[in-house]
DNA sequence: GTCTATAACTCGATAGAC
DNA sequence: GTCTATCGAGTTATAGAC
């Protein structure tokens, strides 16, 4: 049955077309840009075509959503065998702001335009992409806890949140109204980090080696 | 001309009521969900009628956006006849986030939807909206820096637009992604405000009153 | 199995009757 | 000043020809 399996891949090959042609067009014309025509214009199929090879159009920006998580992801990885927690944090902080101004629609789609598309990587399962990158922060606000580095009652996983809050709020802003801001994304994100970081870990509970400047 | 005056007052009232009308939508069902036909449902008018008052529904998201912004600075005003800028800058952020959760739909469409609208309030201009609502943060720095409780060589526009970002960051995911985060909207504000003005004003340079904790 | 053609529905905006 | 009627373009999705 070699044909079949050559017909498989002939299907997979134009779902792969499909999905690539969306990603050019969410990347240089923006989501709202997004339609049915437009893909099918630029795979050369009907309309109609691709419909099975996905159930909807919101599959098709799912489906975009889940692969740019994947990308975001290999911004963050760098940062997770680094061995002292705070420079784990100030890495992911500067891989998370370096993949956002690289690929803001991708981003945007992902974390600004719609609850159903944020949702589809951060559901709050313990198994989803999101929460495994959140991960990496709360392990690294764990250890700096374990090291006597952070006060006894604070909570990591709270941190990480805050943390992550702040990153999103200098690249969302970076993404909305660029012009506005007079400071650079990444001076935006060094001052954030720092000021972050040397105000979260509390000074009462902060040894002198451990400080950021 | 007793008349004319009439007409002139009802031409307004019905600008109100479109305008209002419009509010209505985007509040309950989301600015996607604002169409003119539905506008012109609301108010019991034709479609064509609110061309006359409008001339596009790009002009309506516009007022919208500089109405929703008027609002804002309602919650941030109490801040400003503060006496300690520190304690300026928590009420700040506390009516920031207190705004943006009791009017999350007015403060994505101006935030969070489309550049086209966030420079309707943010053009940079040094007469706009948002350059006034800055202008509060950036005095309670300089304010700081005067009393030498902030570095030297600190600049205060950045260090608004870094503080303004965290606030931002807090309730564009708590809008996006609420079920994700486990922390609350104002105990994340809280957990940000501490730590970014415990960071940002530089241990060196803050007397012991001046501390946060 | 594949794809064309088209249905059935949105929308913003306008021309012209009244 | 307001309405009816409609244009032209957009959308998702499907029925049915090949």
């Amino acid at each position: 049955m070699g044909s079949t399996e050559r017909r498989q891949r002939q299907k997979e090959q134009l779902r792969e077309q499909i999905l690539e042609a969306a990603r050019t067009i969410v990347v240089q014309e923006g989501f709202d840009a997004l339609s049915m025509r437009k893909i099918a214009d630029a795979v050369e199929y009907a309309p109609a075509t691709l419909y099975l090879h996905f159930q909807s159009r919101d599959e098709i920006a799912r489906e975009l959503c889940v692969r740019g998580f994947r990308e975001l992801w290999n911004f963050l990885a760098p940062a997770a065998p680094l061995a002292d927690p705070l420079e784990r944090l100030r890495v992911v902080a500067e891989g998370y702001v370096r993949f956002a101004m690289s690929h803001p629609e991708t981003y945007r789609l992902i974390f600004m335009e719609d609850p159903k598309y944020t949702g589809t990587v951060l559901r709050g399962g313990p198994d989803d992409p999101g929460e495994q990158s959140l991960l990496l922060m709360v392990r690294a606000f764990e250890e700096l806890q374990e090291q006597g580095r952070l006060a006894k009652d604070a909570v990591p996983r709270r941190l990480s949140e805050v943390f992550w809050a702040g990153m999103h709020g200098v690249v969302s802003l970076k993404i909305t109204c660029s012009d506005f801001l007079q400071t650079p994304a990444e001076e935006m994100t060094t001052t954030l980090t720092r000021a972050l970081l040397d105000g979260l870990i509390s000074p009462a509970t902060r040894p002198r080696a451990a400080r950021l400047r």
